[in-house]
DNA sequence: CGGCATGTTTCGCC
DNA sequence: AGGCGAAACATGCC
């Protein structure tokens, strides 16, 4: 579930934590750095930040922990979870995948932890201070001249690198089909054949796209989810229908009609 | 049972 | 040397 969209939904969430003193904290060790639990215990939270798909905690001590979701984290703060609609978790939530617990004071009603990391599949981690130089702009923020740049001298094909965090940051296998889509790009396309227009068209569509499905509710409600979900169906621009191919070992998802 | 999954890192091969 | 694609990772679900 998670790509940017989703960090920044549990970003939000998350800033109900702000003020708080950290009581105790618990995690899976397989997935956090060494020593963390010492460092957060006794902190309290500043604020908190979303770079790419890595929501940061800023403590007082000073220190940065950063949460990553792999492919199946999800947050539960307060004992709400924030997104309620789960495509892999189907709703399932078992104890043994916590992977980080975090107790404050205040505290919510009962014993339950503040901040809750739930991950069946174990590719999300925990992390101290975590380095974000190497990430590349900022999706939702996009602009064509960072594009540019990042695009500059690039010859593989334009999905995966539009999924390369290096590259571009925050966009997953569904936002990055759905801004091609939007942007009439096919996903084989190298990036040295893009026009500029067609550059400038992509960036708008990060902007846009993005915004649109952080109001509907996340990654999985693009234009083309609902096509996706049944089986590539049909364009929903043009009525075409879609095609489905893996690139690069991920399922991509387009219309060759107007994307070419 | 086989295949697939919203992600990242690592390993060979150009 | 640097970039690219495939494989590996770990686990649940259809």
């Amino acid at each position: 579930m998670p790509e940017g969209l989703e960090a920044e939904i549990w970003r939000e969430a998350i800033g109900a934590l702000v003020g708080r003193g950290i009581t105790r904290c618990e995690v899976d060790r397989r997935v956090t750095e060494d020593g963390l639990v010492d460092l957060v215990v006794g902190a309290s939270i500043e604020s908190v930040s979303r770079r790419g798909k890595v929501v940061l905690l800023h403590l007082d001590t000073p220190g940065v922990v950063g949460l990553h979701f792999g492919m199946t984290g999800r947050v539960v703060v307060d004992g709400r979870s924030p997104i309620e609609r789960l495509a892999y978790a189907s709703g399932a939530d078992r104890p043994e995948w916590d992977r980080l617990q975090l107790w404050t004071q205040p505290s919510p009603a009962g014993a339950m932890p503040a901040l809750r990391m739930n991950d069946p599949r174990r590719l999300g981690h925990v992390s101290w201070n975590p380095d974000l130089d190497a990430l590349g702009p900022e999706a939702s923020a996009l602009t064509a001249a960072e594009l540019r740049l990042a695009l500059a001298g690039r010859t593989a094909s334009i999905k995966p690198l539009l999924l390369d965090q290096h590259v571009v940051a925050g966009l997953g296998n569904l936002c990055a089909d759905e801004v091609l889509h939007a942007s009439g790009i096919e996903p084989h396309r190298s990036a040295d054949s893009l026009t500029p227009t067609e550059t400038v068209a992509l960036a708008r569509a990060c902007r846009t796209r993005l915004a649109a499905m952080l109001r509907r509710g996340g990654s999985t409600s693009g234009r083309l989810d609902p096509e996706r979900r049944a089986g590539p169906g049909n364009c929903p621009l043009d009525g075409a229908p879609l095609r489905r191919a893996s690139i690069a070992g991920r399922t991509a998802v387009w219309c060759p009609q107007h994307q070419q």
